[in-house]
Order: C-alpha cells, then structure tokens, then sequence
DNA sequence: CTGTTAGCGCTTTCAA
DNA sequence: TTGAAAGCGCTAACAG
C-alpha cells in the first residue's frame, strides 16, 4: 500500500507467482475459472508483495470506475455534514469511492466540478441543496446519472407535485410543517412570520408548505408574514429585532436551524423573550439545536439517510439504466423549550 | 460533458480534424511544437464535440493522477467541515481532484480508506485529526506523501517540539491558551478546570498546554482540575454539573466548542450561571460559538487556511520529493460573554 | 511542425 | 484450467 515509489503490478505478481497475468487477475477477482490452490497461492503471493491493483488502469479497460461524483455547495453547513458522511458511508459500503467538489454557490465553480465528474468519469453524480441551475446540471449529465439532494425537481417548473423519472431526495417538509403549525395553534401562537433563507429551493418549499398549513387548519393565512431572513447579518441584526418588537409576532418559523439560532441572539439583544414574547422554530435539527438556550423546537431531518438513499438511487439506477423518482423521507417534529410557554399550556401533551 | 453513453475519445476529435492523436494531444495540453492555426482548429473541433479527457487513461499514462486524498473521522464536526472545505478549495484551484473517505473513528475503516487512496493513486493523502494510530498511516504510505491535520507529530512520542521532516498543520494552540489563560487571570479566574475531550492529540495538547501556561503565569498549575468531558452526553450531565457545584471551579476550560456548549447547556439545566458562577471557554470559533447564550469565549482557529496549507505542503512535497516539517498557524483569542464577569472586570481591556 | 510507434496496468476473448 | 494477444484512451519519445 506504498503510494508512491514504484507499486508492484499484477504483472510483476504473475511472474512471482510463474503464471500468466490473465490468471492473476482471476484469482484476484473472483473469477471461477481458476484451480483452487492456484488462486491460494496467487492471492497468498499478492499479498505478501503488497500488491494494490490500479484503479485507473481497472475503469479503462471495464469502463466503469465505481466512482461517484459529490456536489456540495457548501460543507461548512452542519446539515451538509451529515448528508456528506451518509452519502460517502453508503458509498464506501457498495465499494464505491467518491470525489468531491465545492459549489461555493457559484454556477461556475459547479460547472468545474460537473467537468471534473466527467473527466474522472464519475458513474453518478449527486447534487446536495439548491444549486443555482439545475437545468444546467441535466443539460450536461444524463438524468439517469444525477440524484438532487434537497433539490426541487426541476421537472416541476417549480413546487408542484412530483411525478418525472428524476432522482430527488427531499425531507417530507410538508408533513413536517403541518406538524409545527399544529403543535405552534396548539399552544395558542396565532401571528406567525416566516424567515425564509437564501433562494434555494428548500426555503421556498417550506414557505409554502406554511401557507398551506395554515390554511387546512382553518387559520388565516394572511396572519402569515414574511420575512427575508438570509439578509440577518450582525449589522442588520438589530433592524430585525425591530421589526419583530414592531409588529409583534408570536411565532418565527426559521427556514433553518442556523437561521433560527441567529434570529434568537438578534432578539435577545433587543430584550425580547423567547419562547415568552415570541416563539422561534428552525428545521434540520442540527447538533446545536438541542444546546441552544433556550432550546430548539424543530423539525428534525434524517439528512444522513438522505445521502444513503442518494447512493441507493444512483446504484440503482447504474444497474437498471433507469432512475427512479423522487423519494421523501419523513421527517419528525422536535418540540423543545423555544416554543412551549413558559406556564405549561391547557393541552400541551406532546411528547418530545 | 454527458456522463454515460460512449464517450467521444481524442480519436474521435483526431479523426474530425484529420490530423494525428498526438496532434489533438499537444493542441489540447498547451504543447508548443505545433502550429497555433491547427492548435485553435483542434480546439474548436473538440469543444465542438464536447471532448472530455478520460482522467484514467491519463493517468495511467502519465503516472500521476492529480487526485489527492482526504481521510475526515467525522464529517458532523463543524471545524472538520471547514477544513475540507479549504483543502477542497485549494486543491481545485490548483487541479487536484480530492477524494474522500470517512473515518469513524474506526481504525479499520482507516485501513481500508488508505488502501482505496491508494487504488486510485492518489498523489497525496492529509489526515484530518487525531487519527488512532498514525504510525499505521505512515507504515503504508510514504511519509513525503502525508500531512496530518489537527493530528499530533508521531515523530514526537507525544508532545514535545518537533522537527521530524514529517507533514504536520497544527493551529498554535500554545499561544491561543496562553491567551486564554491570562484572560480568564485578567477578569480574575483562578479555580480552573479542563473538561478534556476524546483521546486525539489535540485535545491531550491543549491540556498541557494549560498546566504550562498557569505554571508560566505564576499561577499554581494543582489549582488545575481535569475532567473528561467526552464522557458528558444526555444521561451523565447532571454528575457533571453536580460535580461542578461541589468542587466550585471558576473556570471551565473546554476542549473544544462543542464540548463548551454542551457543558453550558449541562449547567443551566443544573442552575449554575454562567458566566456569573463560572466562566466558559471553547476552542475554534465554530459558528455557534457566536450564537450560543451567552455567547462563548473561544479560541478561534483559521480552520480552512488549514486545510488550504495541507495542500499546499503536499504540493510542495510532490514537486521536490520532500515534505516541509511541521507547520503552526496563529489563532485568535475572541472573548465573549462566556467568560466576561457581569460587572465590568477592573481592567478588562481586551479587544475582541 | 506533425505522424508513427510503443506502451501505462489491467481485463478479456479466444485457443490450447 | 491456463496462456497469448489485443486493446481501453491517452502521452511521449523518436523520426521525418
């Protein structure tokens, strides 16, 4: 497992071994053409000599280098982390390996990488959060090939029902929302507010889901607020905290749990109280959501899963030759101290 | 750039354009023995044809695969996420394919992750944190070819200078607890205590670290407690925070920032304040680190020039066959309210 | 300046 | 059951 200096080969193992390098490569490879005491052996001699085959040389000649591309706008996102380490665990377990590249949420930089998966002849390619173009990335990968994590089908032109021979992993967010909006109308939050985050399709998603949520549950919709939360900044912190002292909102639905946590420090630097004067929500339920002070209410994620079923999608579809559709996972309410009164309410039997 | 079907090869664009494979080959790579006009005529018929170099072929070729190697033990960590972020960064900037592989903690995982960076022949592999055994590593990969992130130098024996000609980025967590140190002093802590955290090298540092910089300031470095914090999760919390009640230090120093605010989270739940009963200290300056209530002291560490730097040593070690030993970055004392006393400290003149 | 030739390390027909 | 031969797609001498 030298990785440099010069590595032994399968030829020089066939000559260790007096045998020509056709049978070194079956006794190596499960082939059943072979003696048995001769595949021993050679195996045994392979071995000893710390013999690593060359991948390169191996997807040459199979043309398939159990290779998968991972696109990823961003690692420094927790969320990001855990469908990463899904994904690449999954992965390493189909003996896949896979290669990396950083979006940077730029579409230049992500069409680098699509070249780079290309060049590398990636077998399939996953695509996490809402990249800029999707189109662009079908345009230069066959459909079969790509898997969008936390992506909207672009099929849909944009929220609809799902239905194309697309692969999608998403988080069931609307059976999420619904189960935050109830659990918000049940402890007596009427005026809420959405914080929407960047222009991805998740935050987008959700916004809406929280529209019709909140119209199945007979409230009125128009009680909802929006606002642009991705603009939070230490230095226009403080203009929100106003706005919120202002209007008087009794539940921030955050697009995400990073978001929330930031909209919780910008309120408590105006004095206003959390869950007492308003309640804040986030989604994802990262790590830090259950150390927040106070903690987190969520809905939480199963985003490492999410990875493993984009690799089970992208295996599935290299063997079939057809990808399948979209898939939700569910997702499941964490309700926690930011949005539970301080006096226990009438009916709050919800169990964490 | 289509992933599947049949590739179009550098014969191909040789054949539209009637001129030899080794034509197409220099047009392509910016040889300079051949005509500009066939140069630019090539080009246009490759991009025309949508031409991608297969990367396999190449390398096999050439012997290098401009890929290099990323072990990460645990994608969730924060700082990791930043790390391979930088280190992706880089290595795209430079035309390095980075292929990752996770860790978990499991050293077997480890052996596996190292024989598929060497499969694929990656031209250099980092390390990222205190890896169980890195003497595994270097037995099976040459040392030029290595650079341990966060991970202790091996050559050391555990922990004193180092000046083995081996990769090594460390951030200097020497100076960042001496800065540490003589704040917390400052704002008049004297009744210390490290929550440790798991067994790597940097969490084993950073407490000596601490023994050192006490004893340096005149401080009595018994007045040190220790505590292992990697112990502390949901079911163990309450000792901790009992045990922190009794033994009454007035500063808890934690590994990592993580740790810091599940410890905080550990004491409010016991009703010990913070920073008022005891201060708080992290290392890193993760995102939350600035999020958290009160928000937390920590030791800010340029986690992705880290890994930017391990690039940029295992580039340098792939062009001159040599390694740079060890390299340290500075860090950056960032005080919050974690550690700052309610009623300002007599002369707490430290900017942030 | 351009073409010809010979592999890089591996798998796989096709014979023996 | 094993070996010989051909070639995956590309680059790098070496001629011309």
């Amino acid at each position: 497992v030298n990785i440099n200096a010069r590595r032994v080969t399968l030829q020089d193992v066939a000559e260790d071994a007096r045998v020509s390098p056709s049978t070194v490569s079956r006794a190596l490879n499960g082939n059943r053409r072979i003696g048995s005491e001769t595949r021993a052996r050679v195996q045994y001699i392979a071995a000893q000599l710390g013999y690593v085959p060359n991948q390169a040389a191996r997807s040459l000649v199979l043309r398939a280098t159990r290779t998968l591309g991972l696109l990823v706008p961003d690692f420094t996102e927790p969320i990001h982390g855990q469908v990463v380490s899904g994904f690449q665990g999954e992965a390493a377990l189909q003996g896949y390996t896979v290669i990396m590249a950083n979006g940077f949420d730029e579409p230049e930089r992500e069409a680098r990488a699509l070249e780079v998966f290309a060049r590398h002849q990636a077998d399939g390619i996953a695509v996490l959060g809402g990249v800029l173009d999707q189109r662009q990335v079908l345009a230069s990968v066959h459909p079969s090939r790509v898997v969008f994590v936390d992506g909207e089908n672009p099929a849909l032109g944009g929220g609809g029902t799902e239905d194309l021979p697309l692969g999608c992993v998403r988080a069931d967010d609307g059976a999420g929302v619904e189960a935050l909006v109830a659990h918000l109308l049940e402890v007596g939050r009427r005026r809420f507010v959405y914080v929407a985050g960047p222009p991805v399709a998740s935050s987008s998603i959700r916004g809406k889901a929280i529209v019709r949520a909140l119209t199945q549950s007979g409230a009125d919709p128009r009680d909802l607020g929006i606002y642009a939360g991705e603009r939070i900044d230490p230095a226009s912190a403080p203009a929100f905290a106003d706005e919120v002292a202002a209007s008087r909102p009794d539940a921030l639905l955050c697009y995400d749990d990073k978001l929330a946590l930031v909209v919780m420090d910008a309120l408590r630097a105006r004095g206003i109280r959390v869950p007492d004067d308003v309640a804040v929500t986030g989604f994802d339920d990262i790590p830090f959501a259950a150390l927040s002070n106070p903690r987190l209410t969520t809905v939480a994620q199963p985003a490492a899963d999410m990875g493993r079923y984009a690799v089970l999608m992208l295996l599935g579809a290299i063997e079939t030759g057809v990808m399948r559709a979209s898939i939700h996972v569910p997702v499941q309410l964490v309700v926690r101290e930011s949005s539970t009164t301080p006096q226990p309410a009438r009916e709050a039997v919800r169990r964490d």
